[in-house]
DNA sequence: GTGTGCTTGTGAATCGTTTTGTCCGGAGGT
DNA sequence: ACCTCCGGACAAAACGATTCACAAGCACAC
């Protein structure tokens, strides 16, 4: 059996191909009668329309395209249910990507995108080649960055400000004693890395007599967190950090984990602080105090943004930023 | 700017718009000197292939469709990304809807896939209703099914068994003593629920002295598994069970968290098992012992059966099983 | 009977690609 | 010198929908 298509329909139910293509858009525009009739033929043939063929005419796809460094890590995945969530009430459809902090990843996906002539893009680049992006959006396709800022301020963007949160983290440790800090970092190239570690580094500055250390992993998850976790334990007493930041809270969870079964004191010896405040940082071994971002707040800012400038492409670029916030748990209660 | 098609390419190249297209899909047909002048063109007018009017023609989209039931479960992310990696190898792109256990979620999605004339389907369902996804087999869009089999033998499916799983459960509870025991579940049309259950249900008969009681929530995340916890650390000590299954690891790791912070003692008083085998499972306050699915497998074999029927649409329909692990951590080993 | 206005339905052009068949010019064979 | 062959480029016909401008039908009034 051929594909029905809506020629076919319109056959069988004696009307012209027009007519059945009111019937899906302008429903008003049809008598009751006429509108039953192809109703039935619509079902008897069970039609689906093509939307490849109605997006060439229309040149609008009705979705967007969310790229995102890590769908499962649940900081993430919280953002892009918020991001459906608003796509949802506006009849539009999400199509998310996970570039795994892999340069490649991203620009495929984004390429993807744009060739799917998708009606807007949500991005949280994880290095600092916004070129793509630019491009892209100078072609038409309004792109709005998610948890960094855009230099040439033309695109919109909504975060969470990394170095207010870094800060905090430094501090809190500070305030519990801690002398002997650690960053336990990913990749170098993702930003937000980056700025973590410049308000961590700047509460280092400021209190005078702590020393800091960092250690770079290649991927921020639970895995190497217990990888470093390991190192830590792996060392004398007198060498090991008594504070550690780790870069989310995927790393940290990993790191409290290996600690406690190394029966290494947490917060006593070593006292841990994440970032994300996850679901799950609630529930480690030794709960875990962490830098709050308001991830579905983020992921709604985002899609709001992105309407707006479906409608009104050449409106300014806002940004929007966000305040981390410091969720005191047992890892650093000393 | 109007959006640069291949026309203008050609134009602006001095060629046709076939040699174009062909430039892009059978590079070997140019000779060399034109090839330079095309991709110079393309470069310079910075060319975005139009991919529904190439879609339209060439009714191959490279997309395939993934519905799982909550992308934010790391059972399913690492699923999710075991499919895109096999996607990936093949040059497919794999779209992935969160069901959130909403049939209209489901429907929708499904819809859609099929609408957007994606070249195949993998779908993990949650309740007993196939006809839809049998309807969008019937008219030719390959439909691989996970962790659920189709009765009608139409469909291919991979999954685990969840009755040997629910058993593997309840027998390990019972050897470890317990004898008043909890099924904490999800919404009952969740099928995998139901099979756990049975299998559970079995065991417990097995035994003769073991008593059962099932406890429903509408939803299968970390808060229900708290609200479950809490209700148990509510009651009279005798009254409470002494075994608790979790219905999957968010939940279970709710419970026991819900229950340390209540002063309960896991496992000496309630001991608790989950599903799943999350990386979360083994980092929490009682690292918690799991029935282990082997999502990455299961995720890539789906992947592979779909390929198969890209290939070959009416090869009869293979079922894959995969057999569930009990993995004992400290959360049940009195 | 003609003109006016309104509702409903249609024919045909169009969106941006791919693909088929054709055409052209030069190399090679006899 | 003639014929054949072939690589490389092109013109034009799809693919399946939407939409614009127009036509048919009808009611009503003059």
């Amino acid at each position: 059996m051929p594909p029905v298509t809506i020629q076919e329909v319109a056959r069988h139910a004696g009307v012209s191909a027009a007519t059945v293509s009111n019937f899906f858009n302008w429903p008003d525009r049809l008598s009751t009668g006429m509108a039953e009739r192809v109703r039935s033929a619509v079902d008897e043939l069970g039609f689906v329309p093509n939307m490849p063929a109605r997006q060439l005419r229309t040149s609008r796809s009705g979705m967007i395209g969310l790229s995102v460094i890590n769908a499962s890590n649940p900081f993430f995945a919280e953002m892009v249910v918020a991001v459906e969530h608003a796509a949802t009430e506006k009849n539009l459809s999400v199509m998310v990507g996970s570039t795994h902090e892999s340069p490649q990843q991203q620009r495929q996906y984004l390429r993807m995108f744009e060739q799917f002539r998708f009606d807007g893009i949500i991005l949280t680049p994880f290095d600092d080649n916004l070129q793509q992006a630019h491009e892209i959006a100078a072609r038409g396709t309004p792109v709005v960055l998610v948890d960094r800022t855009d230099d040439e301020g033309l695109l919109p963007s909504v975060g969470t400000d990394h170095e207010a949160g870094g800060y905090l983290a430094a501090r809190h440790l500070i305030e519990q004693g801690c002398r002997r800090l650690w960053f336990v970092s990913g990749p170098r190239q993702v930003q937000q890395m980056v700025r973590r570690l410049r308000g961590y580094q700047k509460a280092v500055d400021e209190a005078g007599n702590v020393s800091l250390e960092v250690l770079e992993f290649p991927d921020l998850d639970v895995g190497f967190g217990r990888e470093a976790g390991r190192q830590i334990a792996d060392r004398d007493p007198q060498d090991r950090p008594d504070g550690v930041f780790g870069g989310n809270d995927l790393q940290a969870i990993g790191i409290v984990a290996e600690l406690v079964d190394a029966g290494v004191d947490v917060p006593g010896e070593v006292a841990v602080i994440g970032y994300d405040d996850i679901v799950f940082a609630a529930t480690t071994a030794r709960p875990l105090t962490s830098i709050r971002q308001p991830s579905r707040e983020i992921g709604a800012a985002a899609a709001e943004m992105l309407f707006e400038r479906l409608l009104s492409p050449s409106t300014p670029a806002q940004q929007q930023l966000f305040q981390p916030e410091l969720q005191v748990r047992a890892s650093t209660r000393r």
